[in-house]
DNA sequence: CTTATCTTTCAGAAATAATTGAAAGTTTAG
DNA sequence: CTAAACTTTCAATTATTTCTGAAAGATAAG
């Protein structure tokens, strides 16, 4: 397999991948093709490069910086602004998680908060509590434990899956 | 709040939850309202609760039982089928890890091996090669951390999250 | 200031996904 | 067997999301 094919083929497995988790595929896209090139690229490379439209670009690599995914490199004596995203997955990974805790984990958590205020003593309303807690606490093991992910050091994963795997 | 309120903002908090992850709205509503239904639902109780038509709610239901998160009930004397969802939450997300896992992460995973077969030992492959490797390891860790928690009994994740944390 | 280069915006178009409802299919009771 | 009760299917519709491209908005060079 050749190296354009290849890079070809992780792109748009990558851009699948995303759009099963709730990710624009062309954001997925973007990024793929930015963490495997070699060097930062410029909007009109990104459109011929994935044959997408200006707006469609402009619009994904924005939502990529908004993501702390991609950040812009100003090289100098071009007018042109370039792009480039972060190459280690781990801390690629981290940013992610940190992302979707702040937008997608912590909204819901507060909604469970507010719902163990539900009124009544009856066995029905205890039920709801019971769950509602108990989702409310495996959520918070869970953030906390992605926490511990983003802030922590680069080895930290790996020691600590190993750890656990063992 | 009252206890009817408090499931139906449950419901839609997870209908929104669930579609923000790729998953359906109507998959995940069904699943909330079951999980906070203290006994079994028929089809058309169902359909009334959440005011969809017979066909969404006979697929989404099938595809909750494909997940393994609903079971069908029968009701001794009873004609109609009923469903329930499991109320364990550590149990319920379990499930769910195992299929996504299997669903999406598993296919990922082959592509990335059988992108390390690309040729060539120029430096573009060779980063190329470096990047999709460490890809795949993240990955394999993710889902061996995974495994171990689908495997793992009832109580590990809260201990092992506990000890994370620390 | 004017022009050329580049970026952003956004209304409409296109693509995709979800939903409906009626018809066909199944199952069980009588 | 026949009819009633219930479930499944699926073509058509509706809703939602994504994408396009042209126009407007910046910015910097000349």
């Amino acid at each position: 397999m050749k190296l354009a094919e290849a890079k070809a083929e992780f792109i748009q497995a990558w851009g699948t991948l995303g759009s099963s988790w709730g990710i624009n595929r062309t954001m997925s896209q973007i990024h793929a093709l930015l963490i495997v090139s070699p060097k930062p690229m410029s909007a009109e490379e990104i459109m011929d490069e994935l044959k997408i439209s200006r707006g469609n670009a402009n619009m994904n690599i924005r939502a990529l910086m908004d993501w702390n995914l991609v950040k812009k490199q100003l090289i100098p004596g071009e007018r042109k602004e370039y792009f480039s995203a972060g190459k280690d997955i781990v801390e690629v990974a981290r940013q992610i998680a940190k992302e979707r805790k702040r937008r997608e984990i912590d909204p819901i958590l507060e909604v469970m908060e507010s719902l163990k205020k539900v009124e009544g003593t009856d066995q029905e309303t205890e039920d709801f509590k019971k769950v509602i807690t108990e989702l409310g606490d495996f959520t918070q093991k869970v953030e906390s434990t992605l926490d511990k992910f983003i802030r922590s050091d680069k080895n930290w994963f790996y020691k600590t899956a190993i750890k656990l795997m063992s």
